[in-house]
DNA sequence: AAATCAAATAAGGTATACCTAATTTCGATT
DNA sequence: AATCGAAATTAGGTATACCTTATTTGATTT
């Protein structure tokens, strides 16, 4: 069965808050994909029909068996090109997100298999998420919260977890933004603050919070 | 302004056909895109609208100035593209078009910049046909008919003329596809015949009709 | 249990890009 | 100049995927 590109984001979109949300709700839908509660309803079930997902009141929306497959695809070809467009077109990190979620609905057979071996497989995109395999297996993902990092290690920002525009706008005061090079330099346990050193610069004491919502890739 | 998916591939055909004929018609576009001449003639008020194509009777439809210049950054992209996935992803000569297709669509800044300084700057598509230049610039293509290749060289085949289906099959009987090499071993100044060798194979004698409807690429 | 409020849903509308089935236009015979 | 046929065009219709504006449902408080 054919599927359309508005059909193809529903699945990306609900598989990734199936991950993260107990439930997931029409409103919450809505919310991500920036559309009404009433379109996201009707498309509801359309795919329902489709039996690509199921819908009950008290549960929620969840994939099928083969809702899941098919997200996990456009997941899978959205972090090789991902890949694909910060190793071998050098855009920054915080450029290919846009641009991928363009090229994950190109379809052709065999594409994922070539694009995949020419990156020599790639386990995880550049923010640290884990890229499906054929199979759809997944492992977790590689990056953690700036304040589990080993000490003295140096990882590199891939990702918040707040994005509110208060945080956004204390990072950017310590320059830091996605891809800089961050060393834990020591944690301070008494308040679980931590000490970091941003690039090349002086240390700087940060708070736990800040810490917590600050995800790195070690390397 | 923003433009559809639909509205690009009208661009693109339009800029194809006024390369190739005389005149462009409703009805030559419908044949082309495969859709009825009356939606085409809903299209190209649109597209006269938005100042990209104008369209008199007399003189058929024909791009502006800007309209050809989208239509130029398709082919750049498409072509680009196609090159690509033959190059990198390892696809065949005949497999590129259809992706390429879909891929031309996608639209980031930078992008065909940065694809084809990776690509290092190729001139022709897989098919022979020019890559534009980000300035609008296009070269003349570099194909020929294998009627007018060198004696003795060796060219591959990246296109055919005629695409009835006698031709093909005729084709298809002396094991010649997209890609093949052959050889030009000689000219019958009589008939204007030609012998070639098609790959290894033994020499085989074929009409000036045939061999003026194979394009080759010399290389 | 009644009131309240947000979430869910229904109803009806829009734009895009197609379609088919008339109808009109126009150039080329006759 | 009348006729004919193909091409162009109009009219009206469909599916997709959105929208806004009710209305309903249901969970939470009073």
């Amino acid at each position: 069965m054919i599927h359309s590109l508005s059909e193809e984001n529903y699945l990306k979109t609900i598989c990734h808050l199936e991950d993260k949300e107990s439930k997931v709700s029409p409103a919450m839908l809505a919310k991500r994909l920036k559309i009404s509660a009433a379109s996201v309803i009707e498309m509801i079930k359309k795919l329902v029909e489709k039996q690509w997902v199921l819908y009950e009141k008290k549960r929620g929306i969840r994939l099928t068996e083969k809702g899941q497959n098919m997200a996990l695809e456009i997941i899978r070809s959205h972090r090789l090109w991902e890949f694909f467009l910060l190793e071998k077109l050098l855009y920054t990190w915080d450029e290919v997100h846009d641009i991928a979620e363009q090229l994950e609905h190109v379809k052709a057979s065999d594409l994922l298999k070539r694009l995949e071996h020419y990156l020599e497989y790639p386990q995880y995109d550049p923010h640290g998420d884990p890229i499906p395999q054929a199979d759809g297996f997944m492992r977790p993902g590689d990056r953690i919260p700036l304040s589990e990092a080993q000490l003295e290690s140096i990882g590199r920002v891939v990702a918040v977890k707040d994005s509110s525009s208060d945080f956004l706008q204390y990072l950017q005061k310590l320059s830091i933004e996605i891809g800089t090079e961050i060393q834990l330099v020591d944690k301070v346990p008494f308040n679980g603050s931590v000490i970091i050193r941003i690039g090349k610069d002086h240390p700087v004491n940060i708070s736990r919070e800040f810490a917590e919502n600050l995800l790195i890739k070690e390397q």
